[in-house]
DNA sequence: ATTTGTTTATTTGTAGGACAAATTGATTAA
DNA sequence: TTAATCAATTTGTCCTACAAATAAACAAAT
């Protein structure tokens, strides 16, 4: 059974690269809002394909809330800025900047969700912070089963804040940054990396066993920034001097 | 030409529904990560829809990364956690108690791009703070332009913090919150709410004027709580006393 | 016995036709 | 002028057909 990380190279379906162009299209503001766009009949003949493909690509659009459709009137776009989801575009991240105003966004995130988590953590998600702790430092510190735990270990965090949206909105950044994280990791000594990694979520886990609001604050932080500069993460100006 | 607010009551299509229902499946974990779902035939089938139907559908869910399909072989689940979007319930916001937890995410977010955009925003962003909160106090503090102004407000301010990611997550909450915003003003004196947000705003302008930092962070995360509790959210309990 | 190649059935990808349902604008009637 | 009706347009759904990719079974060769 293949796993879905083969899809490269593999040329997209043709209704997903419709529903990009149109994407482009309208978060540009070359299609403007409340602006009709052509029919599904004349979208598929100026493309080149069936109607069945547009609307499988308006579909899409409709879902993220791109456009919105009335049955005998026409299709119409929206605003980009009251999309109904987030999406963020993995190809930007290839950049150094982008990738370091991501981490400044999860180290916001995650701080915080280090303090609330101190106050409220119990004996369970100790527990599993522990065994996720374990596993990184384990004997099998191959580098998949290594970055599955550090997610988790992040993870457990965030779900101890008690609050279900920092929970789904750290989730969500640090899975779009898991996969620069491998490439990060091949660049470097994968022993260094590890250890530091280890290094620091031990001082995490420390602060939040003794419930120290502060300390977990501080030391996540670091954490979060310190990671973000060993995946080659170009962090804003005002950062520079927390990594030390 | 209609808005597209009036979609209350309105069916919504056969996909919709049919993607809805195959979303929750799979975010439930009824229908476990890696393993196939029926053949879009048999979906058509069991469902007593078309096969394009199903397609449409299943394209939805395919954008969301909560699937991945190969030509030949089948479609399969993914795990949730790793989807492509966040894509928040507008169901779940009616709870006071998950609208809590928003405004507790949403206080992080403003309070940290507020202190971010005190160091760094410019003659330009702060007129247009000027107009957006003469917009908010001026003779037409119709329901709509005031909300449309305070929702600028905000985006300005995310803006002014350097950093994209900042200014896409906020403004995304802020939007997801509107119009859970509508309903509480209409249960409120309009004056009082309008003259409270406005003096809230102006704190905030003269400590981003004043390049302020601390104490535009301290403002903002006020306001926005307050806020919270104004639209009837009920905050988080260590968040009590900050509101006073 | 293992590998290699071939065949065959299954499944998704795309195209196109057909008609229903809803909207819009023009026309007609009161 | 207003209301009612009709016709054209557009999206919603269903259907058939075939191409493309996959996978399993089988046969053949080493």
């Amino acid at each position: 059974m293949k796993k879905p990380a083969q899809f490269i190279g593999q040329p997209e379906s043709l209704s997903t690269r419709v529903a990009d162009h149109l994407s482009r299209e309208i978060r540009s503001g070359r299609i403007a809002p409340a602006s009709r766009l052509p029919t599904e009949h004349d979208l598929a003949n100026d493309l080149g394909v069936s109607r069945n493909v547009v609307r499988e690509a308006l579909s899409q659009l409709r879902a993220d809330g791109l456009v919105y459709v009335r049955q005998g009137a026409g299709t119409f776009a929206l605003p980009p800025e009251e999309s109904k989801v987030i999406r963020l575009d993995p190809l930007s991240l290839g950049e150094a900047s982008d990738l370091g105003q991501l981490f400044e966004l999860r180290a916001i995130l995650e701080t915080e969700a280090a303090g609330l988590a101190a106050t409220r953590i119990g004996p369970q998600g100790l527990e599993v912070l522990r065994l996720a702790l374990e596993r990184m430092r384990g004997p099998e510190r191959k580098r998949d089963d290594s970055v599955a735990a550090d997610l988790e270990f992040h993870r457990e965090i965030s779900r101890a804040s008690g609050n279900a949206y920092i929970l789904t909105f750290t989730t969500y950044v640090a899975g779009q940054i898991k996969d620069t994280i491998y490439l990060a990791r091949r660049s470097q000594p994968i022993d260094i990396v590890v250890d530091e990694t280890v290094s620091e979520h031990e001082a995490i886990f420390t602060a939040l066993k003794d419930g120290d609001e502060v300390l977990a604050r501080q030391v996540m932080r670091r954490h979060i920034l310190r990671s973000g500069v060993r995946a080659g993460a170009e962090l804003p100006d005002h950062l520079n001097g927390e990594t030390k």
